[in-house]
DNA sequence: TAGATTGTTAATCGATTAACAATC
DNA sequence: TAGATTGTTAATCGATTAACAATC
């Protein structure tokens, strides 16, 4: 039962490169090939596939558009999912034009911020009042959030949120959010990532270990 | 010799929320108390410290000044870490404009950018052309650079700045880099980390497992 | 002292890796 | 067939948790 966050991290990044592949014409692929492009072990690239149940072919490899069928299943890519956008300030408004997630076939459907002057579009996504987003979020069915909120009001937006039926929250407040069991939280600390990089940088200065290839 | 990953990004949140509680005017603090802030167990904050060599008084606690000495230095905190910010694109000046580095002091020292248009200053911070960079790095013995530019050419990109000196990369760009093995590479991608609330989301819907809090 | 807290050692758990069997 | 590749089972490794000793 090992959907971890890493392999679950590693299974975007097979789709992504399998997505590349199939674009420049190729039709199967090996874990060897798939584990170098993705920096995983062909091993590991075969026990990932094998715990979801993906098979190939024990000399022809695996047929790379069944591949992605079956991780676009496994990771809800086959239905569309609605995705709002959660403050509407530097970041936010960034991250709605950001075209990585076009790219992955991830859809926001509306920004809110708590800003009236903050009206219009970005990126062609209507900018609404925060006050309207219980009902946009009850109404439309929106399972997932972006919360790109000042810190100080993140813990209060993320409860009215869950109270309109908000299941999973990308969080880039640099706060721990407390919300039910039930829902998901994914925090994205932008300035701990960072720290992070200058921690093994210095570590290495000061003369300690050799790792390489952190994160996804 | 456990200082992996999670356990440093332990170390910045705990250093954040001692931040915070040293402003309130708090002078100490329990493993308990800490770990419910950051949601980490009391015994895992213990463990930690002591991975480190902090220790606290028997019945006292932790003295929260020592606390945050203690972990800078650690985190290379005591030094003032220059970092570059690599493509000014959407993505690239909205990190610029990112509050959160300026809260952990980190220092944004210049900007890039392909496009010459783009000159000027985001955020006080100057905009130069990237054809700069090379000499901007060796000059300036930056060693941490943000790169946010398309992926197309990260890969190029990232072997200016290794050649330069750059000893550590944030990479936003959603391409694998390969870098010698000195070199430090963190991935943040945006898209991934969306697309992990999403599965945890479906597969909950599904009936599967249900676990909570992902990621830092 | 009794109770609360730190800090360490041992046990557990989970994920990765190694070894190898299966087979095209 | 021989070689290459998949796929599984067992071994290893590392991180977290449990148990408990130390002590203020």
């Amino acid at each position: 039962m090992s959907e971890s966050r890493n392999c679950i991290q590693r299974l975007c990044r097979y789709r992504r490169t399998l997505k590349d592949l199939k674009e420049l014409g190729y039709v199967k692929i090996f874990s060897d090939n798939l584990g170098e492009a993705t920096a995983v072990t062909a091993v590991q690239v075969r026990k990932d596939f094998s715990l979801f149940g993906i098979s190939g072919n024990k000399k022809g490899g695996y047929i790379i558009d069944n591949l992605i069928e079956k991780i676009n299943y496994i990771l809800g890519k086959d239905e569309i999912q609605k995705v709002i956008m959660v403050g509407a300030g530097n970041l936010g408004s960034a991250l709605a034009r950001y075209r990585g997630f076009e790219k992955e076939d991830i859809n926001i459907v509306a920004a809110f911020d708590a800003d009236p002057a903050k009206q219009g579009k970005v990126n062609n996504i209507q900018i609404h009042n925060i006050k309207d987003v219980f009902e946009y979020v009850k109404i439309n069915k929106v399972k997932v959030a972006i919360l790109a909120v000042p810190a100080t009001v993140a813990q209060e937006v993320s409860e009215i949120l869950v109270s309109a039926g908000i299941k999973g929250i990308l969080n880039f407040a640099p706060v721990t959010l407390r919300v039910p069991e039930k829902v998901v939280v994914n925090n994205v600390s932008l300035a701990i990532e960072l720290e992070n990089v200058i921690y093994y940088v210095n570590a290495r200065h000061r003369g300690e270990k050799q790792k390489n290839e952190h994160g996804a």
